[in-house]
DNA sequence: AGGCGCTTGTGAAGACGTGCACAAATCGCG
DNA sequence: CGCGATTTGTGCACGTCTTCACAAGCGCCT
């Protein structure tokens, strides 16, 4: 192997190790290959063959190899990689060796779902802190966190250290939360609203709309259905769509 | 341009006119421009430039221009976009003409807040069932719908010619409701179970994953904490991300 | 009518992501 | 100890997506 250069291991903490830097479609996967791994260490494996992974992550293997390459992967030929290592591999380069601090802002429909999901903390994420402007909602207790009122949050901020920002405020209110946050030093929102958020260079903005995922697979429904309207040949006129696994994360068509 | 092809006027029904095959990344950013547009109309606005509702949408205005010239495009040169046209053309080739129904699976946590999240009817959909499998849920009304036990499924696919399934199960179910739903003859779904979903060739399933979307804003929380760690010169160390706007929809400091 | 400024639509180049196919490496067994 | 089976890691070719830059087109003003 020459030369393993060990980016840093994760139990040690010593000079920070400058992480090496992944293609951004890489970064998008390695979350679902570390969920696929948890799955594969209480199944009793110890290690696992990239076919193998690959296919519990829903992606090829030639792909995962590719991948997990970036982080100058813990591999060993002629058996796979070990489960555990892996796994805390993945975990210090995604930055979960800590458990980081999210405020969510917006209590409503979407927000009382989003507190009382324990898919965060399971997987690495604190919820620390519940906020709204609404003062009919400041009070009310959530799965054990009271909601408290969002100018709360420069001294909530720091008392909790939030590291990430989760919006699910109505779009109109979005901006101005977003301002917020970025002013009390937070670099990593979540947005749930329909709406473009502006921010500041160095600060990240991912955003999810359900209405929009759902509009995506109109369309392809639409395409679908107007394929099998006038079908020029029989036999297997449906070959997938042209693009394949695109963007996003679009499954389509794993055969049996 | 030559042989304008009308990809199929938005107000007439005649024989299906086969839509252009967009690049997915396009269909992707559909959705977003569909939104934006739509706040234009309700601000007054009857035509917008490329570069206004490139802005609006959060986008690159080429990428913009690109994306519409795919579906053979109503610009005007020198002026914009029409945008009550715009609007009529995303929405046909979106499958958007038709209010299509949809059926919700899990009536947990999150199921709970989709049931109730009005997003979905402002935008061209119609929650037509709950389902769950467990009966202590079963009989609930939720936002005027009784939750019914999913093996009225099939029943109620007919009646309600479900177009697209929404599955918010745990994620040990999740599989299974897939199959159900696939088995009654639905072709799209919307997954949130943390896990890949199997389905036959021809099924279109996107995922959505809420833990994930935090892990990778945490990988970039990390990546940032390492740089400034060890500023070697000075100055603008933090030239954004490598990668700029990614596949997904990351938005990545949008200026001033 | 003619010219000027503005905006669209697109060719071409570059960046990025994907997948094949194979050499290199490791293990187990005879 | 050597050989074969197996699996990783990666060079390379291909396809897709993005971005630039500019010609073509349109409206307005004189």
């Amino acid at each position: 192997m020459s030369q393993h250069r060990h980016p840093g291991a994760p139990g040690r903490a010593g000079a920070v190790p400058a992480l090496p830097d992944l293609p951004e479609a890489t970064v998008a996967r390695l979350p679902e290959y570390l969920r696929a791994l948890h799955n594969l260490a209480e199944t009793g494996h110890e290690t696992v063959p990239s076919e193998g992974l690959a296919s519990a992550a829903g992606v090829n293997s030639a792909k995962l190899r590719k991948d997990l390459s970036h982080l100058g992967s813990y591999g060993t030929r002629g058996v796979g990689y070990d489960v555990a290592l892996l796994i805390d591999q993945i975990e210090y380069v995604l930055g979960l060796t800590q458990r980081r601090a999210v405020a969510l802002v917006g209590v409503g429909n979407l927000g009382h779902a989003l507190a009382g999901y324990d898919g965060f903390a399971s997987r690495g994420f604190r919820i620390a802190a519940l906020l709204d402007a609404d003062p009919a909602r400041v009070g009310e207790e959530i799965n054990g966190l009271v909601v408290r009122h969002i100018d709360e949050l420069p001294r909530i901020a720091v008392e909790e250290s939030i590291a990430i920002g989760v919006i699910a405020t109505p779009a109109q209110a979005a901006q101005r939360v977003a301002d917020q946050l970025v002013a009390v030093g937070v670099t990593s929102i979540l947005n749930f609203a329909p709406c473009v958020l502006s921010v500041p260079e160095g600060v990240d903005v991912r955003k999810v709309d359900l209405a929009i995922e759902l509009q995506i697979l109109s369309f392809h429904e639409h395409r679908k259905a107007s394929l099998t309207a006038l079908p020029a040949t029989g036999g297997s006129a449906l070959t997938a769509l042209p693009g394949g696994f695109g963007a996003t994360d679009t499954q389509e068509a794993i055969g049996t």
